[in-house]
RNA sequence: GGGCCCAUAGAUCAGACCGGAAGAUCGCUGCCUUCGCAAGGCAGAGGCCGCGGGUUCAAAUCCCGCUGGGUCCA
């Protein structure tokens, strides 16, 4: 595929040749006439472990900035790195990749890139191969994506495959790379829709470059077909390169892994304080070490595959299979805390709040696996120390001024997992004295886990000291998942209608206060029409639609809801216009401006949050109605009532500013620079130029990307109340709050309510939290003296029915009282202490109740006798043989009942 | 965004499936035992069974809603 395309100059002039590789095939460049392979994974064993090509070792800020300064001596740019969220995007939640920066909207041609051609370093989180860290010795969860992009349009072609390979093959030659072990393979790159040819640079085993040359696009008329899809050209052709950082300063030192070549002193600093020794000074310890991340390279596999451990063996007799396997176990896990300590050290400090839901889960799953792993292996220094030290290693990426923030939201994730588990294995021991057996069911662990958030592996511990068997399957992942795959729903797309109308002329931005406006009928249907202008703000950015009227020849409609739909706005009426009509528009001005208000009043709150909580406040989302308004806020916990008071206060200080509110239309490219991707709160939106809404054009407290209304002055908004805050989610807090003359409404409300309670109790405002707990106790105490009167009570009543009549040789005591149930069942209790008794009670206290009780030696069952005779009043029972109680409805046939009670007992 | 689970005494939890007089353990208070403490023995206090509806003669228990918490997945 894509042959052509690798037919370089570069290729031709150096004399390179193509080669098929022996192992997987695919076709790659080399000087070397006797090279068979492609010199990648798994096909040829790592050969720079122990003998690096390069010339030098270098240190990861070393690597980074030669990487940056070869480029900008070659015209490339520098830009700033992006957080390791992608906050700018709405289809990911980490960044993957360099070019993930310039997604979707520079590579799709609709905004300038920031600079051209340019150059980056950046930080990146994946994931998905979570189950390979520490196991292989290369892969990591973060890692910096070292990449120079150009674009290239018609208009502005910059450079395009043969520059690239040469920019790389001079720097690897700068480093001492011998040109004829530098391996040139083709790859065909797909992903993210574009696809386009690539070539991975492979070194001695290891891929240390990707270069991309994205031409095309996913398009169903395509005339290229891949892999069953079909694709067209490109309008813009990126080149996107990403060059491993790790991986380079690996290649330069040869250390038997990644980890150990990264952060050495972290993954010491692990083995320390869990006991593990691991002295790469130990020559015959590091060839066993290096032999093992060779082979688990080119074997794709790990510790846990016998034919490795078997292999491994060959090669280094001097140490015990089962040694080998356990310090292989030991070790996978020290790396992988190491590793993600680093991970959890650059996503927290970009901000990612940890929580149940999208990238603050990502992040609770990462600390708890490390957790879970420090928990296994031993290690007795906490995990907040092993995430500081990574921090201070490489605070030239990861700002350390968040340290506070971050070590807080650390803490009490840390604090909250260690809750969990011991809530867990208290619910596990629970269980296992009360559940016979002695192995745990397979049921029994998916429960733990997806609902109790206990790991298989630490109900195993927990069931060991009570000698109960539990087996893991291996596939035990492969359940969970299965059992939350839904099927897929396809999002059912919102069917354009088949017009072609012009976009609607929006004149709600440039003339906010203008209520009323004239125009013409442009397409109509029964319920709905499009206008060629409109006042009327369609429901978008959390902002209910305007209402009002539409007035046509003297005939009025009601406009009920309007909507956009791309770049049309409709409005929903009742009743029909025809097309051509003009027609004269009146918005409700009370319900607009009292949107406008709440509006405006939302990005105070925003902006007084981040101010009172931090800069980890994220708006998670946000709705604003006419009489109230809701925000939700990503924050690690509750917030508190004086946080509360602290928010309120300083956005309500910020309307008696009397701040002016800008809107203003900014390119992309200057909105992102000037105020940084917090504009994104609302969202992210899809075109170049963007209306940015922020308060003061002085001081910026708030910027916003944002197509809403919005007041002048924040002193129109009034007053802002906030009504409460709900936590809707784990690290999802939800403000509720009003504006205006509705922020008063609710205070007059609280008011009433207030007053109204004060003279239930005829007292102060300031008194009633002091009487109301007076009332609440004495009403306690007297509940208790009331049990208590009941109970001397019962004893007499109890008392003065005896003796009763005697049939039969049973003696009958039978009447009706007025009593509750209980009391009823303690007086009856009393008198059937005695032998030969039966007691049938009745009362009308409530509907009616019957309490029917008899001694121990009368051998019938009060139950049945019961539920006979209540059937008389409409009722039913139960109890016990002994003592039954129930009840019906009809109070006139309580005599009935009673008689019919005692029949049953001389029949029975 | 989707799923699962929990809320009963100061703490940890039974009771709930199958409706019928609110329980255990620890802690607390007092007394006995002791020179004193620990331990032990005896006695006792401590509950709007999260809130609001519904079903029922009867709800901690069943149903619905709400609030607060936990947890898994994307």
């Amino acid at each position: 595929m894509f042959e052509e395309e690798y037919r370089l100059e570069f290729f031709e002039e150096k004399d390179y040749i193509r080669k098929e590789c022996r192992e997987c095939g695919s076709y790659f460049w080399t000087l070397d006439v006797d090279q068979e392979h492609c010199q990648d994974a798994p096909c040829v064993e790592y050969g720079f472990i122990n003998d690096p090509p390069f010339d030098r070792e270098i240190t990861v800020s070393e690597m980074r900035e030669y990487f940056l300064t070869f480029f900008e001596e070659r015209d490339h740019t520098r830009v700033e790195r992006y957080p390791v969220v992608a906050r700018w995007r709405n289809d990911v939640f980490l960044v993957h990749a360099s070019i993930y920066d310039f997604q979707p909207h520079v590579t799709s041609g609709l905004v300038p890139p920031p600079a051209n051609p340019l150059v980056v370093s950046q930080p990146c989180i994946r994931l998905p191969d979570l189950d390979e860290v520490g196991k292989t010795g290369k892969h990591l969860t973060s890692f910096e994506m070292m990449g120079h992009h150009s674009f290239n349009s018609e208009e502005n072609f910059v450079y395009w495959k043969e520059e690239t390979v040469k920019f790389c093959h001079e720097m690897l030659l700068e480093m001492g790379v011998p040109e004829e072990e530098i391996i040139y393979k083709e790859h065909p790159w797909i992903g993210g829709g574009n696809a386009g040819p690539s070539l991975e640079v492979n070194v001695r085993g290891l891929e240390l470059a990707t270069l991309v040359f994205m031409n095309m696009e996913r398009d169903e008329d395509g005339d290229v077909e891949i892999d069953g899809e079909r694709y067209s050209p490109l309008d813009l052709n990126v080149v996107d390169t990403g060059y491993g950082l790790e991986r380079w300063v690996w290649m330069s030192d040869g250390s038997p892994t990644i980890y150990d070549s990264l952060y050495p002193d972290i993954v010491q600093m692990v083995c320390k304080s869990a006991g593990v020794k691991h002295d790469l000074d130990d020559p015959d310890y590091k060839k066993l070490l290096e032999e093992y991340t060779k082979l688990a390279g080119a074997m794709d596999s790990d510790y846990q595959d016998e034919v490795l451990i078997d292999e491994l063996m060959e090669r280094v007799g001097a140490f015990d299979r089962g040694w080998i396997e356990k310090q292989m176990e030991k070790l996978g896990s020290v790396y992988t805390i190491a590793d993600h300590a680093r991970t959890i050290a650059f996503m927290l400090t970009d901000g990612v709040v940890p929580s149940n839901v999208e990238e603050g889960y990502l992040t609770r799953m990462v600390i708890r696996r490390a957790l879970r792993q420090m928990g296994r292996l031993g290690v007795d220094r906490p995990l907040h120390d092993l995430v500081a030290a990574q921090l201070k290693k490489f605070d030239d990426v990861i700002d350390k001024s968040k340290k506070d923030l971050v070590f807080d939201m650390l803490d009490s994730e840390v604090e909250r997992y260690r809750e969990t588990l011991e809530r867990g294995k208290r619910l596990i021991e629970r269980e296992l004295d009360s559940i016979s057996g002695d192995k745990i069911s397979l049921d029994k662990l998916i429960e733990y886990y997806d609902t109790h958030g206990i790991h298989p592996t630490v109900v195993k511990e927990v069931a060991k000291d009570h000698d109960v068997q539990v087996e893991i399957p291996d596939n035990f992942n492969a359940i969970l998942a299965e059992m939350h795959s839904a099927p897929s729903l396809e999002a059912e797309s919102v069917k354009a209608k088949g017009w072609d109308l012009p976009d609607t002329e929006l004149l709600f931005y440039d003339a906010e206060s203008q209520r009323e406006f004239d125009a013409r009928v442009i397409w109509s249907e029964e319920g709905e029409v499009v206008l060629d202008r409109t006042i009327f703000y369609p429901e978008g950015g959390g902002q209910l639609t305007d209402k009002g009227l539409l007035q046509v020849e003297g005939k009025e409609f009601q406009v009920t809801n309007v909507r956009r739909e791309d770049e049309v706005v409709i409005h929903e009426i009742d009743g029909e216009i025809r097309v051509g009509k003009r027609v004269h528009g009146v918005v409700d001005w009370e319900r607009r401006m009292a949107l406008t208000r709440n509006h405006t009043a939302t990005h105070l709150i925003m902006s007084s949050a981040r101010e009172v909580l931090g800069s980890h406040i994220w708006q998670r989302g946000a709705h604003k109605d006419v009489d109230k308004a809701r925000l939700d806020l990503s924050h690690h916990r509750r917030i508190n009532r004086e946080e509360l008071k602290k928010i309120e206060k300083r956005a309500n200080e910020l309307v008696l500013e009397g701040i002016p509110v800008v809107k203003e239309e900014l390119s992309r490219d200057e909105a992102e620079s000037r105020f940084g991707f917090e504009l994104y709160q609302g969202g992210v939106p899809t075109s170049e130029v963007i209306r940015v809404v922020h308060i003061s054009d002085v001081r910026d407290y708030d910027a916003q990307a944002c197509g809403g209304t919005h007041v002048d002055n924040t002193a129109e908004i009034g007053f802002i109340k906030i009504l409460s805050s709900q936590r809707i989610q784990d690290g999802v807090e939800r403000l509720v709050y009003s504006a205006g003359i509705s922020a008063l409404d609710h205070v007059q409300h609280q008011e009433d309510i207030l007053r109204r309670t004060c003279d239930v109790f005829s007292v102060d405002p300031e008194e009633l939290p002091s009487t109301a707990k007076r009332f609440f106790e004495e009403w306690k105490e007297r509940g208790k003296e009331l049990e208590k009167l009941k109970e001397y009570r019962s004893i007499a009543v109890a008392d003065s029915l005896l003796p009763g009549e005697v049939e039969d040789d049973i003696e009958f005591v039978i009447a009706e009282l007025d009593m509750g149930t209980k009391e009823m069942l303690a007086t009856a209790e009393k008198i059937s202490q005695e032998n030969g008794r039966v007691v049938l009670f009745a009362s009308r206290k409530e509907g009616v109740n019957l309490v029917f009780s008899r001694s121990g030696d009368v051998d019938v069952n009060m139950v049945d006798i019961l539920r006979e005779s209540a059937k008389l009043i409409q009722g039913g029972g139960g109890g016990t043989p002994r003592t039954a109680q129930g009840g019906g409805s009809d109070p006139s046939k309580i005599d009935e009942a009673l008689k019919k009670g005692k029949e049953l007992v001389l029949e029975g």
